[in-house]
DNA sequence: GAGTTTATCGCAACTCAATTGCAATAACTG
DNA sequence: CAGTTATTGCAATTGAGTTGCGATAAACTC
């Protein structure tokens, strides 16, 4: 009885963990189906190991849904960014947070204020600007992907101190 | 003898200094002046102690240049960091870096390897949708400032997997 | 200028994300 | 199925950054 190819990897995160090199484990399952489940946001090393904890969704046959070890997290998580399945980025407060690489990439300004430590997003205030943005991110992003570049995300981020705390501050010592 | 208004504040460093309501202490002279002496560059807490500990021109008279204390260098770089006189940010390696907030601000976009970490600037990658980049971004710095932003910085800052790493992964799993 | 107030300094102890070493285990390969 | 190699889990460690607190010295008041 001859088996069909496609029943060899039948789920599609088997496949993308077998089309990049690793290891088909119940911790690479996990981590990855959780991830790919919640596109657009983004988990710190803490968050992710208490969501999978206690993900009712991952409780495959013969899946045990109990706490994954720190480090084979930590460690995991690193292979699966290495590959380009994940996107890792360090947050205002020095946190790595990963998230399932984005298909499509926009831009989304934020600004992180230096005195309220607030990182909030730029969609309203750059109004027309933002569009232009994306139009020329969006432009650069294709000049990488023809140099070879995969798996590519922006981000684009404006420091600064916001207008409260600026008026705060010149009121105190002006 | 009426003294001239100007011979209060004659150093602009200690005219910063009190402007934006923080005490001229040796301390915070020898760290913005360090800093504003040598703009387009960024420390991290360790570079810029040890970079401060002999410093031959900071040397003024009864200004001891010996090492700064450690959390003496921490607080004063997050005041001068709040009151928006430098401009922070964190690196891939999770580690914060303190620069005088420039001027005027250019995007300079950069690409961060996931795979190899490489952090390398995208310039010559980028060829003429850099300058979009840039005047999309000129035009949302002005836009912000208007609303009362201030010491504006743009970071623009591209991840995913670098096109080495990529023909490498592939050629190994592939 | 003397006296008061308040920011800044310096030391010690501590937090927390992340890393390293190593033995045990479980996927892949022939 | 046996052998190889990636992955796992535990313990111990690193390193940037923080907190508490008494001592010092700017800035302010009279």
């Amino acid at each position: 009885m001859s088996v069909a190819p496609s029943s060899l990897l039948v789920d599609p995160i088997d496949a993308l963990l077998s089309a990049h090199g690793l290891r088909r484990t119940g911790a690479a399952r996990r981590v990855l189906g959780w991830l790919l489940a919640h596109p657009d946001t983004s988990y710190t090393h803490a968050q992710l190991q208490s969501a999978l904890q206690q993900d009712p969704l991952a409780e495959g046959p013969g899946e045990a849904a109990g706490a994954l070890d720190r480090v084979t997290l930590y460690r995991l998580i690193d292979r699966l960014t290495q590959v380009g399945l994940l996107l890792c980025r360090v947050d205002v407060h020095r946190v790595r947070r990963y998230q399932a690489m984005p298909a499509s990439v926009h831009a989304l300004p934020h600004f992180e204020c230096q005195s309220c430590h607030r990182d909030q997003p730029l969609q309203g205030a750059l109004q027309g600007n933002a569009l232009d943005l994306e139009v020329a991110a969006q432009n650069a992003l294709q000049a990488l992907k023809a140099l070879g570049y995969q798996g590519l995300s922006l981000d684009l981020a404006v420091r600064g101190v916001c207008a409260d705390c600026a008026t705060a501050a010149s009121s105190a010592s002006g």
